[in-house]
RNA sequence: GGAGAGGUGGCAGAGCGGUUGAAUGCACCGGUCUUGAAAACCGGCGACGGUUGAUCCCGUCCGUGGGUUCGAAUCCCACCCUCUCCGCCA
């Protein structure tokens, strides 16, 4: 959510800077919603004050043995206009707050201009895509050709967009998921929380899912209602919610493991081969809460913390800025990291790194006591995948692959592979 | 699932329906004392919103939502959450 100080004082600013996104920001119904809200939200606080100064004229009243009929006839006077116009306050602010929920964070300066992703910047390359003296072959060739992957039984069992790992390959996508926890939090200083996969509608509006993204995510109705997680960033950033962490305690580096559900409505078509769009899909992510001078250099440092586990797992990839009209709801400022995938002679994003200011910390109330003002301020938050773990998979698969169909597995995993150096197909 | 207890400021914890936004303690901030620190003492110290150049001031908030009342942290109803005991269970 954007400072509602910021929407009354420089609306026309905000809108903007949204049109870099493509957003188109109702100013003259804003505005006119912001006046009638001073007017009435004047008059009910003025009624209100009556209220209360009689109400305890009448307490004083009663005490020195007065009558206090004809002043308790007054106070009731007041209170069908108070009623009236208490109501169309909250009407009002109603309308307010889901105006402003439905605002997307405002991008960054640095950001690029552009509609889509053809506007991305290319930021950096690292390593170089594999020579082969064969034609290489897709993930969907090499699992389902080495016994290993499963999409035929997966839809029966559920439905397309699922998949079924078995043997070496359900180890892998195990070790990797290790791996990567090791190195995040060994190395890069992240605590690992272990947290819910099914979460409430607040949780999903405090860092943005909700309310405009519903269709996208596994609702679980009952009598309460409960959504499957679409990332991790949900319940990990939601640790912050309605607390003040004292200065000392930051920054917060939080990693965890866990599955990620997505309903991909809206994506019917695409990606409909392999591993690379599913319904489920493992991911380790990693989450801070940072000072706000600290939240430009904390997107740096957490997309170099992804970029290890890449360089450790020696697939060449590249880092991209997204363009303000790429970039996501509660971004302002994202890098992708896009893994080269030999079977599409592409590059795709294998993690997406974003900063998000004080956006997501505004609708958590998440804040941190500042020791110069001895005041709660709002923090700032920050996530990435660390990695997109079937997406590693199908990297893995696609950049290790040689003649025989069998895998190469890169140095860095084999200890937690038992030191297997390959994987074999399974006999025909 | 059954029975009971409870949800109050950063934390702990008081609070006969009427000058209670809320005692007290801890933490925190400022000061006195001290070579320095600690201790002790003095003072300050909730959040959000409106208004303001900044104060003052005003309003709202005692789990959430309703209700009763001239007036609700305090009474009533519903819901959520936590804890204890019993049952069941991975």
């Amino acid at each position: 959510m954007l400072d509602p100080r910021l929407l009354r004082a420089d609306l026309d600013q905000v809108a903007q800077q949204l049109a870099r996104r493509g957003f188109t920001v109702k100013v003259q119904d804003i505005q006119t919603l912001e006046e009638r809200r001073k007017q009435v939200q004047v008059r009910v606080q003025e009624l209100q004050n009556l209220r209360n100064t009689r109400s305890k004229a009448i307490g004083q009243a009663r005490a020195a043995g007065q009558d206090i009929e004809p002043l308790k006839a007054e106070v009731s006077a007041y209170g069908e206009e108070l009623k009236q116009l208490d109501a169309e306050l909250t009407e009002i602010q109603e309308q307010m707050r889901a105006i402003a929920l439905g605002l997307p964070n405002l991008p960054a300066a640095s950001v690029p201009d552009g509609r889509d992703e053809s506007a991305n910047r290319e930021e950096r390359r690292w390593g170089e895509p594999p020579a082969f003296d064969f034609e290489p072959r897709d993930h969907v060739d090499l699992g389902v050709g080495g016994g290993w992957v499963d999409f035929d039984r997966a839809s029966t069992i559920a439905a397309a967009r699922f998949v079924v790992l078995k043997g070496p390959m359900a180890r892998l996508q195990r070790a990797l998921v290790q791996f990567m926890l090791d190195i995040h939090t060994q190395e890069h200083g992240y605590q690992e929380v272990y947290v819910p996969y099914l979460v409430n509608a607040t949780s999903l509006e405090g860092t943005g899912q909700l309310p405009k993204f519903e269709q996208d995510l596994f609702k679980i109705p009952g009598e309460r209602d409960f959504y499957l997680i679409p990332t991790a960033e949900v319940p990990v950033t939601n640790l912050l919610r309605d607390s003040i962490l004292e200065s000392d305690h930051l920054p917060q580096r939080w990693v965890a493991h866990t599955p990620c559900f997505r309903s991909e409505a809206g994506s019917h078509g695409k990606d409909t081969r392999g591993m690379i769009r599913q319904h489920q899909f493992e991911k380790v992510e990693l989450v801070q809460a940072v000072r706000p001078e600290d939240g430009q250099a904390a997107l740096e440092q957490l997309t170099g913390h992804a970029e290890t586990i890449l360089q450790r797992l020696e697939l060449p990839y590249r880092v991209v800025s997204l363009c303000a009209g790429d970039l996501g709801f509660s971004a302002s400022k994202t890098y992708d990291l896009e893994v080269w995938l030999p079977g599409q002679q592409c590059y795709r994003e294998i993690s997406s790194c974003s900063h998000f200011g004080d956006f997501q910390a505004r609708r958590l109330l998440a804040r941190w006591r500042n020791p110069e003002t001895n005041k709660p301020e709002l923090l700032h938050t920050l996530n990435g995948s660390g990695l997109a773990v079937g997406r590693t998979l199908v990297a893995l698969l696609e950049n290790g692959q040689q003649a025989d169909g069998s895998i190469r597995i890169p140095p860095a995993l084999r200890p937690y592979l038992g030191g297997l150096e390959r994987l074999e197909p399974a006999a025909a």
